[in-house]
DNA sequence: TATTGTTATACTCTATAACTATA
DNA sequence: TATAGTTATAGAGTATAACAATA
């Protein structure tokens, strides 16, 4: 039994960051117990989903795509082909470039994942009405949007 | 000029964690580039604040009302006490706990840091009508608390 | 010269186990 | 036995500088 001192919080749940990290540690969280069977990472996630919507794409565009800086974006590769759920192949034309594909793994794992994304996303926005949480995403991306730290230019 | 290949995210925008990391990035970027000049990091902030409105408050309650474990709050304050921002002081009645208090360069900070903080959260919500920026933190706060990874108990 | 991918590195945040001193 | 604070440690995300190979 805590005293439980129920502490101000003061203006810290009007501003935006705050809350987003706040929220952002909770889904994490639930995500991370929802993918811990297939030892998926939400960064190993979008990377597999951003390959599987882009076969073939290259390495620098998809790290951007994500607002991944390349450098970072390498170990997370290395990790993929290591478990053998993507690899990277010789680019057409540009001998520096990699092109980026599912391997047959990695498609299996992303198809077997997809109960556990609906089941995910549905316990992360049960507390919203579907229009909520439509509103919530065109919100959140329409901030990202607007300050652009990366992938804008 | 980069080719600017616009890959496609797939459902990627429309999951909650991906949206809220985006947006997370985005504006800690924003609040990174606005406190530099005081030295103040999001984590750093949220603790002055805290103990602001909530002086003489014991260090794990602290901890536990901001959602940082307690093993990780001990550095923050070690930072916020060699700048002599904060300090702990001894509780009465428990010769284990540590009462939180700011200094007066703690007061004084905070108060300079008045200006930036009105001037960053108009930043991050410039793309939200006052209506929409409202309805956002209590969106957020909702998705939080319905899934309380820390504190809710 | 510029770009692609890489290595090395550093800092921050998050997490767990184990210790101390008190209670 | 339990709690408050601490230490040590580890993992993951994020960031910059510099390099090799290629363009």
């Amino acid at each position: 039994m805590s005293h439980q001192s129920k502490l101000e919080l003061g203006p810290l749940p009007q501003m935006l960051g705050y809350a987003l990290r706040r929220a952002q540690i909770a889904v994490f969280e639930d995500f991370g117990a929802s993918f811990k069977p297939l030892n998926l990472r939400p960064a190993l996630f979008s990377v597999l989903t951003l390959i599987k919507h882009n076969p073939g794409c290259k390495q620098s565009d998809a790290a951007e795509a994500l607002g991944i800086m390349q450098p970072n974006f390498v170990a997370l590769m290395d990790e993929l082909e290591r478990r053998d759920l993507a690899r990277r192949t010789p680019a057409k034309g540009d001998r520096r470039s990699h092109a980026l594909e599912l391997t047959e793994d990695g498609v299996a794992l992303l198809h077997s994942a997809r109960d556990s994304i609906v089941h995910h996303e549905a316990r992360v926005t049960t507390s919203l009405t579907p229009a909520e949480a439509a509103l919530l995403y065109e919100l959140l991306a329409r901030v990202e949007r607007s300050l652009g730290s990366l992938d804008s230019e």
